[in-house]
DNA sequence: CGATTTTGACCGGCGC
DNA sequence: GCGCCGGTCAAAATCG
């Protein structure tokens, strides 16, 4: 796209603006992390990378509300909701009648589907944490839809969606190519429902105070500009191969973060090894 | 046997 | 218009 007109992202306000043009302006973390219904005390959002919505649009901003409940939601997600159009044979019902009652079998379902997706960019997020695992437990249950290598990075992309079939929230989870350790997960939507447990190991939620520590949780520098700058040219479908100085990490492995404080700071400091997978 | 993962095919957006 | 690329679908394979 049209590098040239990217803001010098090497500014904080500037990067701010471009991330969060409307809606995260002078929000800290906590606030965004609860849009997602992360209902993190601020002790633990630290970091989050990047928060956005990305609407071609302004109508279809999705609200921060929750899925099909709501009002508000339901016209926004009347438009998503084709995602859900077509349960998986093996899944159990469909869900809302309003979705059949649209998806009649007139119009290719396929299609509208593909419409829908490409008008709506629900708000996402991302973050980086250190850890072996790939798919971090963060209290949700994800399906694996697919999974694809990626330009310039040696490690494939995957894509998950929430198993709750009201759920349309979707992450990707690839493997930083510079630090294969550091694994970047990228969230676009919210949960309209409560974190639930895990049938092959014990339970931990995004409410879980551990849950980020636990990943070797790596809050990004704020700015980091080189990131959201990918972010964004991901965002916005440009490939950047442009070479990215090293983040500006602590001697530790840490981020200086402009919001953290010292409880946050310790809670950073206290890594805990990878042990949340019960086998 | 149901749920989940794998994987090739397909589609749309975008730059050239 | 063409080709590249990211994202999704869906059938087959695998798992528990």
């Amino acid at each position: 796209m049209n590098n040239s007109e990217n803001p010098d992202l090497t500014n904080d306000s500037a990067w701010r603006e471009l991330i969060s043009p409307d809606f995260y302006d002078d929000r800290d973390t906590s606030d965004i992390l609860s849009d997602f219904n992360w209902n993190l005390h601020a002790t633990e959002t630290v970091g989050v990378l990047s928060s956005f919505t990305s609407t071609s649009t302004p109508h279809e901003l999705i609200p921060t509300s929750s899925c099909s409940s709501s009002a508000a939601a339901s016209v926004a997600l009347t438009e998503v909701s084709t995602m859900s159009h077509n349960p998986p044979a093996t899944s159990s019902s469909s869900e809302d009648p309003t979705e059949n009652s649209t998806a009649s079998a007139a119009i290719t379902p396929k299609k509208e589907k593909k419409q829908a997706q490409k008008r709506i960019r629900q708000q996402r997020f991302a973050f980086m944490t250190k850890s072996d695992v790939d798919n971090l437990e963060d209290g949700y249950r994800w399906r694996k839809y697919g999974q694809k290598a990626v330009k310039n990075s040696s490690f494939p992309r995957s894509y998950y969606r929430c198993t709750n079939s009201r759920c349309t929230v979707k992450k990707r989870v690839e493997r930083s190519s510079e630090d294969p350790s550091i694994v970047i997960t990228t969230y676009e939507g919210q949960h309209c429902h409560q974190t639930v447990g895990f049938p092959r190991g014990g339970i931990l939620t995004a409410h879980d105070p551990h849950f980020f520590t636990s990943h070797h949780y790596l809050p990004p520098p704020l700015p980091n500009p080189y990131y959201y700058q990918e972010l964004l040219h991901q965002r916005d479908g440009v490939n950047t191969s442009s070479p990215r100085p090293p983040q500006s990490t602590t001697e530790d492995g840490h981020v200086a973060v402009s919001s953290i404080n010292p409880s946050e700071e310790g809670l950073l400091g206290d890594i805990v090894p990878q042990t949340m997978r019960n086998p």
